[in-house]
This record gives C-alpha cells, sequence and structure tokens, in this order.
DNA sequence: ATGAAAGCGCTAACAA
DNA sequence: TTGTTAGCGCTTTCAT
C-alpha cells in the first residue's frame, strides 16, 4: 500500500490552509466558479494536485441535495437491445457528469421490488426502468417516489411517470403485414407467453390481433418457457411447430435470437428459407443481419431509446424546471426486409 | 405529482418526534440494532411506513465514510463475456446490499482517464476494471486511489492492485495444441491486432509463440480493425484471410463473434467446416453452440470473474480486514471442442 | 434501553 | 474577490 493511502484524509480545508485561503474559496476554485482571481484558483489547484486532495462528492451531495446519479434498472444485460439502449444512456449522461447506479433484475418482479427501496435510498436524480411490469408494491412505491421515474421500452396504459417507449403490439403488425403481402398465409409465432417478459406477450398479442383481423388463423403459437430465451430455444421451437403444424408457412419469431435459432434449424433439416418457410425476427440484432438468409426484422430503436431518454433525464434536472406533467415518448419502430422473408 | 411529492422530506427526527423517541433510537431501530425495545422498533417503523420515510444513505455514508458501492469500469456491455461478468458480479454484490456505479468506457482509454475521476469522488469501497490498458495519468491516479484497485478479464505483468484474470496468451495455446494434434499445419489467426483491445492482442500473440515453439508459420494473421470486432468482421476477414493464404487449413479467431462470422462466410462459398477448413472462436458464447457447424472454443469463466470479484470485495471491505497485499486469482480457462475442428 | 451533543466535508446565504 | 456562519441528515460517542 502506498504512503498517501495511510494519510489521513485531505480535504478543503487542509487546501485552504496550505495556499492560505478559505475553504469557500477552494470550493469555488473547484467549481470553476466565475469570481476567483485566476492567481488564487491556481495556486488552490495546484497545491490540490500537490496534496492527493480527491473531492469528496458524498458530502457536496448532502449538502446540495443533489447526487448527480440516475437508477437504471434493466431486467438484464445479456441482452444487446438492452445493452445498447444502457449504453447509449450512460454516454449521453457520462457527458454532463451524470452516474448511472445499475440494478439487474434478471427479468424477475419481487427481485426488482428488493432492488429498487436499495437505489431510492440513495437519492438518484431519477429512475429509470426497462420495463412496464411490476409488483404492486413496486408500483406503490414508485409512484410516491421523491424522484422522476421514466419506463421505457414499452408503452403501459398506466404509466407511474414519464415513458420513452415503442409499442411491442403494433410493431409486429409490420411484420404480419409484410409476409401477407408476400402471399404467406399460415403463419405461426415462437415465443412470447413467458409471463416475465411482457413484452414479448405484447408481441405474440400483436401477432394474434392482426391475423384475427385479417380472418387469418392465429393458432400456431408455440411457448419457449421463461425469459430470457434465446438462440437454443429457437432452435427447439421451430422442430415443435413444425412438428405440431406442418403446413405452416412463414414464422415471426419474438426475437431475432430465436429468429436465427430456427433458420440454424431450418438449415440442418434442409428446409428452404424463405421458399419453403419464411422466418422474420425481431429486434435487428447484429446476429440477424450477418446470418444466412439474412433475417427480416423490425428495428426498435434500442439506441435511440437511451438516447431520448438522457435528454429526458436533462430536461427533468433542469434548473428551471416547471415539473410539468409526465411526458410519453412514442418511438417508431422499422421493418427491415432481407432475405429470409419472399 | 401526487401530493407526497410536495411535502418537505421526511426524516428520521420527525419520525422521532412523531413517536415520541429521539432520533437515535429511531436510527437504532432501522438499522435492526441490538438494544431498542420490540414496541418501540414496532411503533417506529409503523411510523415510518405512514410517514413515507425514506432513509438517506447520502447522509449515512458521509457520516460513516462508507458508501456501499463498488465502481465497475467496462469496455463494452455489449459483449456477452463482459455482461455475463457484471452480471455474476451484480448479483452477489446486491445479495449484500452493495450498489454498482457504472461506467463505460467504449474501449477508449482516454474517456476511461475522464471517467475515473468522476468515480472516485464519489468514494466507491473498491473500483473494478475490466482489463488492464489504461493511461500514464489513470494508472498513476488509481495507484493512490484511497480505494482498492481490482483489474479482471487480464493478468497484468504489472498490476495496479489486485487481480482476478486468465492469460489470454496461456488460453490460445489449448486450441493450437488441439488444431495441431488433430493434424493442422497451416493456421491462420483473424484479428487481435486491434490497439484498443489487449486482451485480443494477447491471444494473437499466444497464438504467433505457440506455432513458433512447434516450429510453424505464424504468419497468417488478418487484421479485422478497431474494437469491438463481432461477426461482421469474422466474414469479411475469412474473405481475407483465404485470398491472401488459399492454403490455409485451420484458423482460431479472436472470439466466437468472429468465429461465427467465418463460419457463416464458409456457407455461403461452400467451403466445408471442418474438413477443409478448421474454425476456431474464442470466449464460449452462446452463438458459437448454436451455430452450424458448432464452434470450438475456450470458455474463460466469464462468470466465475465476476463472482470470484465480488468474493474479493467482499473480503476486502471485511470489518476486520488487515489489508494484507494485494491479490491476484488465476482463473483456468477450458477448452471445448465442437463440431468445427476435426 | 434511550438520549444529547458533536461532527462527517461540503456549500448556500449573507457579509465584507 | 473573498470570508463567516450555519446546516444538509445521519451516526459516533458518551452519558444516563
Amino acid at each position: 500500500m502506498s504512503p498517501a493511502k495511510r494519510h489521513a484524509k485531505v480535504k478543503m480545508t487542509d487546501i485552504a490552509q496550505a495556499v492560505g485561503v478559505s475553504a469557500m474559496t477552494v470550493s469555488r476554485a473547484f467549481k470553476g466558479d466565475t469570481g476567483v482571481k485566476p492567481a488564487t484558483r491556481a495556486a488552490v489547484l495546484s497545491k490540490a494536485e500537490e496534496l492527493g486532495y480527491v473531492f469528496d462528492a458524498t458530502a457536496a451531495n448532502l449538502r446540495q441535495s443533489r447526487t448527480g446519479f440516475v437508477a437504471v434498472v434493466v431486467p438484464s444485460l445479456e441482452n444487446a437491445n438492452f445493452s445498447a439502449t444502457v449504453r447509449a444512456l450512460s454516454k449521453a449522461l457520462s457527458q454532463k457528469n451524470i452516474q448511472i447506479l445499475l440494478a439487474n433484475t434478471e427479468y424477475d418482479v419481487e427481485e426488482e421490488e428488493r432492488l429498487i427501496p436499495q437505489l431510492l435510498r440513495r437519492n438518484p436524480e431519477a429512475i429509470v426502468l426497462i420495463g412496464t411490469q411490476h409488483s404492486k408494491r413496486t408500483r406503490a412505491l414508485l409512484k410516491k417516489a421523491p424522484v422522476p421515474v421514466i419506463e421505457i421500452w414499452d408503452l403501459p396504459r398506466e404509466a407511474i411517470g414519464h415513458v420513452v417507449g415503442f409499442s411491442n403490439f403494433d410493431a409486429v403488425q409490420l411484420l404480419v403485414a409484410h409476409l401477407v403481402k408476400s402471399g404467406r398465409r399460415r403463419l405461426g409465432f415462437l415465443g412470447g407467453e413467458a409471463g416475465n417478459d411482457p413484452r414479448g406477450q405484447q408481441r405474440r398479442a400483436g401477432f394474434v390481433a392482426a391475423l384475427a383481423q385479417l380472418a387469418l388463423p392465429a393458432h400456431r403459437l408455440v411457448p419457449l418457457g421463461t425469459a430470457p430465451v434465446g438462440m437454443t430455444e429457437g432452435a427447439a421451437g421451430l422442430d415443435r411447430l413444425l412438428s405440431q403444424f406442418p403446413d405452416t408457412d412463414g414464422i415471426i419469431c419474438v426475437s431475432d435470437l430465436v429468429g436465427f435459432g430456427a433458420v440454424a434449424q431450418c438449415a440442418r433439416r434442409g428446409i428452404a428459407v424463405p421458399e419453403t418457410l419464411a422466418i422474420a425476427g425481431f429486434g435487428n440484432y447484429e446476429i440477424g443481419r450477418v446470418c444466412e438468409p439474412a433475417l427480416t426484422t423490425v428495428d426498435v430503436g434500442a439506441e435511440q431509446i437511451g438516447q431520448r431518454t438522457a435528454e429526458l433525464v436533462f430536461d427533468l434536472l433542469a434548473p428551471g424546471n416547471t415539473r410539468q406533467g409526465p411526458r410519453r415518448f412514442d418511438i417508431h419502430p422499422d421493418l427491415i426486409v432481407r432475405r429470409s422473408t419472399p
């Protein structure tokens, strides 16, 4: 351990004393306040450097009742879509030196209920949650929380506070329309039944609704199990779908990962995609661009969600903010047609 | 905005007053101290609930000089390997109510240099960094930082503090040995030249060293560009490798993602894997298990790294800790043989 | 089992 | 341009 670590903590008053000014001057020098003589500031900063001073944000936070961090609650980080959102959010926030306090629920509302109070104790300036499914207690807690709540990645009927999301229900309709336009009529859906993945459920519901509206059968639904589901489940799911409904001519998958699993399984079984079977994914993951054939999918704007959320946070934290009502940003997903569908 | 939000903040003294005890008793009741009459505690807790009290961790932190969070610095979250580590770490830490302060450098040491001081100001109890490549200033800063520094995912020659990692250099030798044993002699390597990915560089260096030791040629090296590189680069890289070195009979890729790109490209070009060309990846990503043929790879124990790091943190924070010297955990990666190699 | 006083390190507010 | 005072909300310490 270096000697520096043994020394008692250096604080503002130490620098003040060493330079021969008051603590306030040191404070001002540090935050780049106007009204500090350049020479004084220089002296302060150099002495701080010399003494190995580290500004104590905790103390400042207590005094100012502002912490400069945002709590972010995610169901999983091992989902490239969510990571993209977190990356965009993190990048934008870090530009203004706002830090992220991260919590991972692993798709578990109980865990979320346990984690959120821990986060709130730290006085985050806002709390961002991927997903809109929460326990009753969590909901109540967030409702009366003294910080802005931002739910993202979905458009809840009853939002707790602000929303930055898209309609998973509507987004799937882009895919259904595309498949039907190209002549497919016997469509199936892989996944979307998991109780812990409401976004997937919305997608499946959108699928069913779209078919119903077209007076097409919507019974070719194959469950894949509890979220997260991925490529492995997609491959197994394809087999199940075809054994139950051999005449299927098009499949929409709850995600590109599942879609890739299905495409890969088709390759193994010698099923021609898209000729015999059209397959579409969801989410525009890298795998869908690279696999063979490349997957038709929906780009949900994962980064855009993060970006917009950051902007919303800045807005909410802006000094002059008058706390208007809750805001709602509706992101519009894009259909991306690739070779896996005709 | 609910009425609760307009009220001034409820603090311990408010509860104390309402219950008719002192703030100290409230404090004790909250932390489950022995030496509070059960009836008193019950009264305190119920009044707290009633008033919507939220414990202020900032104030407690200032007083106790302990914050209960750990800073985690990652090059990227969109890498399933890193996310797995963060997940395991996060899960273990959250069990003891330690929060994660997340920073994402995007493989940029300059950005890291900018972010770390921001993190240190918040008095994290430890700082965990994926990677061991840092700027000179960052290194100096961390060296004299008053918190334990844990570098993970590599085994640096000169560690700043503690280490939980594996030798990327050695790990590749498992793959080389496997390919050579199965008769391949004209091996190539995809990726690993990127200056911002020292782990990749180590892998490539290990590849070159292993071949040199076997007196085999080690010139079939194809750069893929700046990290992060993925499937797309893998596909392009395969083409480049084969046009430069058409006689190549085995390829090791800097990651499974690149490996998948290469395998997919082989499928498109009608190159038989593994008969004509053996392909191995690195990192044991899900894609490598599911693709066709499944990829031979190295499992580096991403979760284990996170888990071990959490244990190390607990150790370092244990009250009786005597601050012994830096610890070093050497994780041993495993070879996983699949169908992409003979 | 409970309370009173002091103070963690910083900054808002006012003063000079 | 700089300084003084007070206090953010909690917990340590000592007292009862």
